[in-house]
RNA sequence: GGCGUGGUUCCCGAGUGGCCAAAGGGAGCAGACUGUAAAUCUGCCGGCGUUAGCCUUCGAUUGUUCGAAUCAAUCCCACGCCA
């Protein structure tokens, strides 16, 4: 059995760290100091859509809340929304969505405990699906449960209200999705829920309804969003500004490298598990402008992409990326394309590998100088390549590729 | 159910019969400057095409017209007021 030996007052100065919210905290306290009188863990909740089974950094921070209570012997519940996943949370302003079948909740609950196993221990997180309990519930069950819930209530929430003062449309599903995710919580009956500050407003409806079933409410616990690589918009898949945890290393390096220096310090603050003391000198360092933000970005590149690939493989991103923009040279894992000699037409084989949109937008990068072959630039569409010959063709300064003549 | 307003390219938003692939802004991409940062400046920003030109797009359909995002009819959708 899970054994609670950090004291409750340790266990809540850890898990401030970053955080945004925790509501109410007086009684968070005193859940943490019974369960470790009575050595019995707290359940545990976060819930996940599984419509959308990539796992982003964005996810990680409230993913390592979730790892700390872990440590400490609470009970993990990880709780994969199939069934409001129908609905979709209108947060993310989506639209009617598709249902997903059995297979392929199955098959993303799948990628997801592979992707967030990189976090959190699997062997002692509970996995389960809403679908077994709200799927159960009939037209009556539905209705009496929506009955423990207020229109107003529910127009409190930030983003209803605001698109109804604007005259947008709210529609009646997307008004009962609080709901059934709250009555998740009285079916968990959950001690704590994790999320996001967007989530504030359904975690919250949680404790409406447990309270309603006469439960002992839950705490909620809120990490700040994570800014996406715009640095404007919170980290989410569809304005692909995000860095996945399946992302390859190279990628998720160099993603974190191009971040702002401001974002750097909310990066540092949310995803290093370093300890805490280090983390704020760091960032008075980057303040004070005492440390360069350079070398404490690739620092933080390093670190990360080491959690999700192993510590080698940050040191060596790190040194592949020094080689690569500091003394130019070019990366030897590039891919590499093989052609017969003669003359190769750019604007299809670009296209072909991806790397533009289109051959208009080809043709005009190639107007604007931006397609090099071996450093010169190069303004025409094809190319000549001679047996043997190894080119190595750039657009911008991200893409690139390597073209060997066949002999 | 009645009356009214509105639906434009990734987003916001101009455009009310030819000069519209459609102003302006944002996002994005590229170039300069840099640290693959930010800021700034410049260019691009539907597709096809060897600079011409062609094709598709302005909620949907059907019309009017030499010609429609713009006019008409029907429909769909949203919002507001009234019931």
């Amino acid at each position: 059995m899970a054994r609670i030996t950090v004291t409750p007052e340790e266990q809540l100065k850890e898990l401030k760290r970053g955080c945004f919210e925790i509501i109410p905290e007086e009684e968070f306290l005193k859940k943490l100091k019974k369960s470790y009188e009575k050595q019995k863990p707290l359940v545990v909740k976060l819930g996940a859509d599984p419509s959308r089974p990539d796992i982003h950094l964005g996810h990680t921070v409230v993913l390592q809340k979730m790892k700390l209570l872990q440590d400490f012997g609470h009970e993990i519940y990880f709780l994969i929304g199939d069934y409001t996943a129908q609905i979709g949370d209108p947060t993310g302003k989506n639209k009617t969505r598709p249902i997903l079948t059995e297979e392929e909740v199955k098959e993303n609950a799948k990628s997801y405990s592979d992707q967030i196993g990189k976090v959190l221990d699997m062997n002692k997180t509970h996995i389960v699906f809403n679908r077994d309990w709200l799927g159960k519930l009939s037209g009556l069950d539905l209705i009496k449960l929506m009955g423990r819930a207020t229109v107003g209530a529910i127009l409190q929430r930030d983003d209803f209200s605001k698109r109804y003062n604007n005259g947008e449309a709210i529609y009646m599903h997307e008004a009962v999705y609080p709901i059934l995710q709250g009555y998740d919580s009285v079916h968990l009956k959950a001690d704590i829920e994790l999320g996001g500050t967007d989530q504030t407003f359904n975690l919250m409806m949680g404790r409406h309804l447990q309270h309603s079933y006469e439960q002992e409410p839950q705490c909620i616990l809120t990490m700040p969003l994570l800014e996406g690589t715009d640095g404007i918009n919170k980290m989410s898949k569809s304005l692909d500004n995000y860095i996945g945890l399946t992302d390859t290393p190279t990628n998720m390096f160099g993603k974190l490298m191009s971040i702002s220096d401001e974002l750097m310090k909310k990066y540092y603050l949310l995803l290093s598990r370093r300890p805490a003391s280090e983390v704020e000198a760091l960032i008075k360092g980057l303040t004070d402008g005492s440390l360069h933000p350079m070398e404490a970005k690739k620092s933080l590149a390093a670190e990360i992409t080491g959690y999700y690939h192993g510590e080698a493989a940050g040191k060596e991103e790190r040194d592949k990326f020094e080689a690569r923009f500091k003394k130019k040279e070019i990366p030897d894992d590039i891919q590499t394309i093989t052609r017969p000699a003669g003359p190769v037409a750019l604007l299809d084989l670009f296209l072909e590998l991806q790397l533009i949109k289109s051959k208009s937008d080809g043709r005009r990068l190639i107007q604007q100088n931006a397609v090099k072959v071996n450093s010169e630039s190069h303004t025409t569409d094809t190319l000549n390549l001679g047996a043997g010959q190894e080119l190595i063709l750039k657009i911008g300064k991200l893409r690139m590729i390597k073209l060997v003549g066949e002999a």
